[in-house]
DNA sequence: CGCCCATTTGACAGCTTTCAAATCGCGTGG
DNA sequence: CCACGCGATTTGAAAGCTGTCAAATGGGCG
């Protein structure tokens, strides 16, 4: 967090660390890997649904996403990421690509061939188990916005992607503790949650008539915290933080 | 397959060694891991959200399904796990069980402790990419219910998960050719698709009324599996079944 | 200053949910 | 073997949330 300009692989290891303890032979594994580093601009492939995936990427700098589209040409989003995430662990061992992977804004990414990363795992089992540590988290975003989808309201989904988003972004030192900018428009915002852009505008008006967020242009800006948590039925166990005490924010209603 | 009472571990093996080739000793690890096997009542919890989880699962009989619930009380069905299935490697690593696994029907599970099998994957480095590679799938099915749930209309989303079904089971070895019973009360479908259980009872008699489906009781059969997919949107390929040829069923139509 | 795209608004249709009540299916007990 | 009781499945009708279509507004960039 307190390095600015970190050399590039050190960012991967540093993650993988905070996910399982590593030794020194392992860090070092890491930093051997073979590994180029690519611009991409917003809108921008990353990986492409059916290709045969040939490189795992780091998120250095910048926004992406990973997304599916249906048969009708409707688009699912399926997770956002921010800058140090890994982003396609997903790939390292499958050979089709069941999803595409793009830019949310102009990106810094590093690629890793895939062999590379096989063989990482295959030579040093503590990292490979922190990668698939860091693809179990992965799922468990997934199934909480699954979830989200499937069985909360649309202004409850849109208040829980909002929640996560801070803590996430507040968790990876990119944003102060009462605001942050969304990178992404309102069409983006819908097809996370799964309503349509103009009902998103409409949850997100309702959001801030309730008084728990502002807006300002694009950016976001979180007014009522407490608020915002209870109106998305938010709770941040599923993100897994590392070395974060669990503690259910939400009071169990209706255990049913 | 045509194995009839295996030893409870074999199963598991051959599952792994499925996904990766695996060494007699890789094998033999897993033979020698230490289990108990016990028997659970239809809609018994295994695996209860909220807990620290400490055994990992193998499902030899019967049917199970992960699920999570929201504060309202409404719960979504996150995964449907059928005979042969490793069922909670999700928690062989994270400390923290953000959803619960319950029996769907009777069922017999192999329970192994969580601590022995990370040992194993830290001294088996094929046999952790072979779980890895496990839950990876698994992803990758939730990323595609997903997708269903957001972006595809209510009788499109049962329609696809009865095809989804349909392969799986065969893949399994579990259903013939052309159908099979679902041991689902029509709520559980309900809950998987995202859905009020009223709402999936007119949308399978409307699946029944387009010749696509037959009902006898509880148990659903197929009789026109081309037009089952075509309502469905369905292909297989999220499935990343071993072994199989990928052929893009689905027309692309509309790529946008 | 003008163009283009994202955001807003409005009016409506339609898919889904709700609430209630009628049936059906099935295991149990007589 | 038949009646009874209970949960799952069906039906109906009406309300509500969300999607659709069209058009106005706003903002940023060349």
């Amino acid at each position: 967090m307190a390095d600015p300009t970190p050399a590039p692989l050190a960012a991967m290891a540093r993650r993988l660390g905070a996910w399982r303890r590593l030794e020194a032979a392992d860090r070092d594994a890491i930093l051997a890997l073979p590994f180029s580093m690519r611009s991409v601009e917003a809108g921008q492939a990353i990986v492409t649904e059916g290709q045969r995936p040939t490189q795992v990427c780091v998120l250095r700098e910048g926004y992406a996403f990973r997304q599916k589209v249906v048969g009708g040409g409707a688009r699912q989003i399926l997770a956002i990421h921010i800058p140090g995430d890994l982003v396609d662990l997903h790939n390292a061992l499958l050979d089709y690509a069941d999803h595409s992977v793009q830019a949310l804004t102009s990106a810094h990414v590093v690629l890793i061939p895939r062999d590379a990363v096989e063989a990482l795992a295959a030579a040093r089992p503590a990292v490979a188990m922190a990668m698939w540590h860091e693809t179990l988290v992965d799922a468990a975003v997934l199934r909480e916005w699954t979830t989200s989808i499937g069985r909360r309201a649309a202004q409850v989904r849109l208040a829980h992607l909002l929640c996560e988003l801070m803590v996430r972004l507040r968790a990876a030192g990119q944003a102060s503790d009462r605001s942050y900018d969304i990178p992404m428009s309102q069409e983006q915002l819908a097809d996370c949650t799964g309503m349509t852009a103009i009902h998103l505008n409409r949850m997100l008006m309702s959001l801030e008539r309730a008084g728990a967020i502002a807006r300002r242009g694009r950016s976001v800006s979180i007014v009522d915290w407490d608020k915002l948590v209870e109106l998305g039925d938010f709770d941040d166990g599923y993100l897994h933080l590392p070395g974060h005490a669990r503690s259910s924010r939400r009071k169990v209603v209706a255990a049913e």
